[in-house]
RNA sequence: GGCGACGUAGCCAAGAGGUCAAAGGCGAGGGUCUGCAAAAUCCUUAUUCAUGGGUUCAAAUCCCAUCGUCGCCUCCA
């Protein structure tokens, strides 16, 4: 399998620290506010990925984080008049109602940032011991200075940085491209004590001090959206090797961002487009197949257009799926020939080409095509057992919504009560016998009729 | 200004030296089917891969330049 790799910018053959184990991070969300669809590609891509590793036989052990202390949060607490815990607890629960309506399985381990103080504190600790940290007032910074490949992660030269930096606000640091460990707390703020004074952690800290203790010193794979290359991931990179003084992490995985209107979709920026909203307009499996049908890498724009159009690419899947159920029902036995053995092998072939989902689907689009009016049952079964063996990864649903199914029965009586009005009660009968060989019971009442499910 | 990515049919999107006169999806047009509609199905829709040079027996794929778009350099997925 191969995996691109920011840091070394190309692909490389994976290769598990630990055999048929994988070890992986992924940034997850800071919990102020509903999150959107940017905020959904990598939840959605790197659990995907993660069940695809699963599906070619590792075990992995997977951790999302939440980022549940930090200015933002702060902010709208304070504009609520209530702690900050209660915003970050209200929008832990409003992720896991999305990412569970997408479709997403949780991780392993959602650490959030508050659970892990002592962690950090510790950690913290450690770097002023091995002198990669300094004390400015209550502040504690990183002396990036003193971690020579500072750079090598998001490509950029210390020294030319130093050059073109913006004017830095903050005097209290040595070197503009130090970043802050600890801050040391403010008048309304949040603070938890420590050795520096009363403060809260970093931004940059907490992913290092968590996956730390989550998952060791090392570990196979951190991912998250390429806006976190720099200086985000150069910094947990910068601080967690300055202190174990080991390679942290083998593989970095970058997903590609969501614009709109060519601009990028941002909460700072407020060109936002909730997952509440899509899933309640396009639905989960629209969703998915928008995500899938782009390379996760490259950027990707979102419009009504582009979700109306992965709408009609995941129905044409659907309907045959649909289609052969209805020929072939669900239980059966495929018997594993060339024909299956030959199509999953394309199929690992592109997927384990850095996660090629657009040439995946297009696998599945070829299979799907003419399955139905060759009346070829045998077939039918075989391309429904291999779309429904992927679909450990992909994770669509093909059972068609059913929640219409109220106006269904409204529409029956009504088709009943006009024959009956009519005085024809064969036709009123047999309406009413078919309800209820479908479990739905009909009751005429002298103010109208109703039913229930028997 | 620095760094990086990208520019493939009406639209979206794979392909990264020869098997490419370039997958797949959406859309559009035509045929089959059909009481009508939908679905399904068949056919058509890039002699060409932003532009200009170069390397090579061979380039959409490598190199250089130009134009254009986006991202990062500040919080961000």
């Amino acid at each position: 399998m191969k995996i691109y790799n920011t840091l070394s910018g190309q692909k490389e053959e994976f290769v598990s620290l630990t055999p048929n184990v994988v070890k992986m991070y992924v940034c997850g969300p800071t919990v102020y506010n509903l999150i959107h669809v940017g905020n959904a590609r990598p939840a959605v891509i790197f659990d995907a990925f993660r069940r695809y590793l699963e599906y070619r036989g590792y075990s992995v052990i997977y951790v999302q984080n939440f980022t549940d202390i930090d200015d933002k949060i702060i902010k709208a607490a304070n504009l609520e008049g209530v702690d900050p815990k209660v915003i970050g607890d209200r929008y832990v629960a409003e992720y896991f109602k999305d990412a569970c309506a997408l479709e997403i399985r949780p991780a392993t381990y959602h650490p959030r940032t508050t659970n892990f103080i002592e962690q950090i504190k510790e950690f913290i600790l450690n770097l002023e011991k091995k002198h990669f940290a300094y004390q400015r007032g209550s502040d504690v910074y990183f002396d990036v200075s003193a971690f020579p490949s500072y750079g090598e992660l998001s490509h950029r030269n210390p020294s030319d940085m130093r050059s073109g930096v913006r004017v830095e606000i903050n005097e209290n640091k040595d070197d503009p491209l130090d970043f802050v460990l600890w801050k040391g707390s403010k008048v309304g703020e949040p603070k938890w004590e420590s050795p520096w004074g009363d403060g809260r952690p970093g931004w940059h800290i907490e992913c290092s001090s968590m996956s730390r203790t989550l998952l060791g010193d090392s570990f196979d794979i951190h991912a998250g959206g390429n806006d976190l290359i720099f200086p985000h991931h150069e910094d947990e990179r910068a601080q967690t090797e300055a202190l174990t003084g080991k390679k942290w992490v083998s593989y970095w995985m970058h997903n590609g961002m969501i614009s709109v209107k060519e601009e990028k979709m941002s909460k700072s920026t407020g060109n936002i487009f909730t997952v509440r909203e899509a899933l309640k307009i396009y639905g989960k499996n629209a969703i998915r197949m928008y995500l899938f049908s782009k390379h996760y890498r490259s950027p990707i724009e979102f419009s009504s257009e582009r979700m109306e159009e992965a709408k009609s690419a995941y129905s044409r899947i659907a309907r045959v799926m649909e289609e052969i159920e209805k020929h072939v029902g669900n239980d059966f036995h495929v018997k594993e020939d060339e024909f299956i053995k030959a199509q999953r092998m394309k199929m690992i072939e592109v997927l384990d080409d850095d996660f090629n989902t657009p040439q995946a689907l297009s696998i599945i689009f070829d299979l799907v095509k003419d399955v139905i009016s060759t009346g070829d049952t045998e077939k039918m079964k075989r391309v429904k057992f291999l779309v429904d063996e992927w679909n450990y990864f992909f994770g669509f649903d093909f059972k068609p919504d059913r929640k219409n199914i109220d106006d269904l029965v409204e529409f029956d009586l009504k088709l009943r009560n006009d024959a009956r009005s009519r005085k024809d009660y064969q036709q009123s009968d047999e309406i009413r016998k078919k309800l209820e060989e479908l479990g739905i019971e009909v009751m005429d009442l002298t103010d109208g009729t109703r039913w229930r499910w028997k």
